[in-house]
DNA sequence: CGTCCAGGTCTAC
DNA sequence: GGTAGACCTGGACGC
């Protein structure tokens, strides 16, 4: 069992529950949240041996409590854990001048008490696989091509059922580019999504497309305007889902506006209708956390309210 | 049964 | 540069 400090490198907290149900993906493998998402189990790869299935719960105040599941682990294999959780929680963000900005904002002067990190998949490579399974299509539809593409291509940890996504890694580049395009059709039914996941694959697995750097980049190295145009020229990434591997990057600058933040903004602005140019006119004092603040602004009630 | 469309993107004008 | 039309799939509808 580790112990984490659940605190943002800038001296802010960090809301655990918020954090497990910060967006969409908490919810596909090989993650696998409580219902009340007040801890979440995970399935990590570590620098040696097979991957790890783990959980991720609340500890003594003011820390999280991992522990890893299955056959005993070396110290070794616990410290790669551990950093690919304080990677998925993002607890090496500073989010602490988006809270400054939002303490003066009546509507999202909530997030300050520790709102607003949003979970990482543990590779790039993953969340852009996941992004491109959500264009398109309904949530349903993610869901099941995220489950196979898991369930049929990811190594299982020690003691993992058959035949589930659950207790596998999520499937490196190599193996999907191996998987081939009957899977990606008969098994995925992932429709003309398949070529471009094939795609993708092949060229992160070659070495001709380093999607992680993307992640490790400095705005200085990689501005957003050149990280977007780079993600746009990616098979099957059009606006939307730039905007959305963005957001799991910690690039928060654009807003994510598809078919469902649109209505469900003018729900909550409570508003007959609002352009995309007044949604982003009512974020733009945020800056470089506009979309951030959007995001949250769309997500309140997915955590009650102590 | 057919049509529509979902957390869009690509190609061809 | 902006805008139709096609596109896999499978639920949700209307008929």
């Amino acid at each position: 069992m580790r112990e984490l400090r659940l605190v943002g490198a800038g001296g802010e907290p960090v809301d655990l529950v918020r954090t497990l149900n910060s967006h969409g993906f908490v919810d596909l493998p090989p993650m696998k949240p409580d219902p009340d998402y007040r801890a979440t189990e995970l399935t990590v790869r570590t620098r040696r041996g097979k991957p790890r299935h783990i959980r991720i719960e609340s500890g003594r105040r003011g820390y999280a409590k991992l522990s890893i599941l299955g056959p005993a682990s070396s110290n070794g294999v616990a410290d790669d854990v551990t950093d690919v959780v304080r990677y998925v929680l993002r607890l090496d963000a500073d989010l602490s001048s988006f809270y400054a900005a939002a303490a003066d904002d009546e509507q999202l002067s909530w997030v300050t008490t520790g709102a607003g990190r949003m979970v990482r998949s543990a590779s790039v490579f993953e969340d852009v696989v996941k992004t491109i399974c959500t264009t398109n299509c309904t949530w349903s539809a993610t869901v099941r091509m995220v489950h196979a593409i898991v369930a049929n291509l990811g190594e299982p940890a020690a003691g993992a059922p058959p035949d589930t996504p659950w207790g596998r890694a999520f499937p490196t580049p190599e193996a999907m580019a191996e998987a081939g395009t009957g899977f990606y059709r008969d098994v995925a039914r992932a429709g003309y999504r398949g070529a471009y996941l094939e795609s993708l694959a092949r060229s992160v697995a070659a070495g001709e497309l380093d999607v992680e750097w993307f992640g490790r980049a400095s705005a200085d190295e990689l501005n957003d305007e050149e990280l977007e145009r780079r993600l746009l020229a990616l098979p099957g990434v059009g606006p939307y889902a730039a905007a959305h591997i963005m957001m799991t990057l910690g690039r928060y600058h654009r807003l994510i506006l598809d078919s469902w933040t649109r209505p469900t903004y003018v729900k909550r602005a409570g508003r007959k209708a609002a352009t995309d140019a007044a949604i982003q006119r009512r974020f733009r004092r945020y800056g470089p956390y506009a979309g951030l603040a959007f995001w949250m602004f769309l997500t309140r009630d997915w955590v009650d309210e102590a």
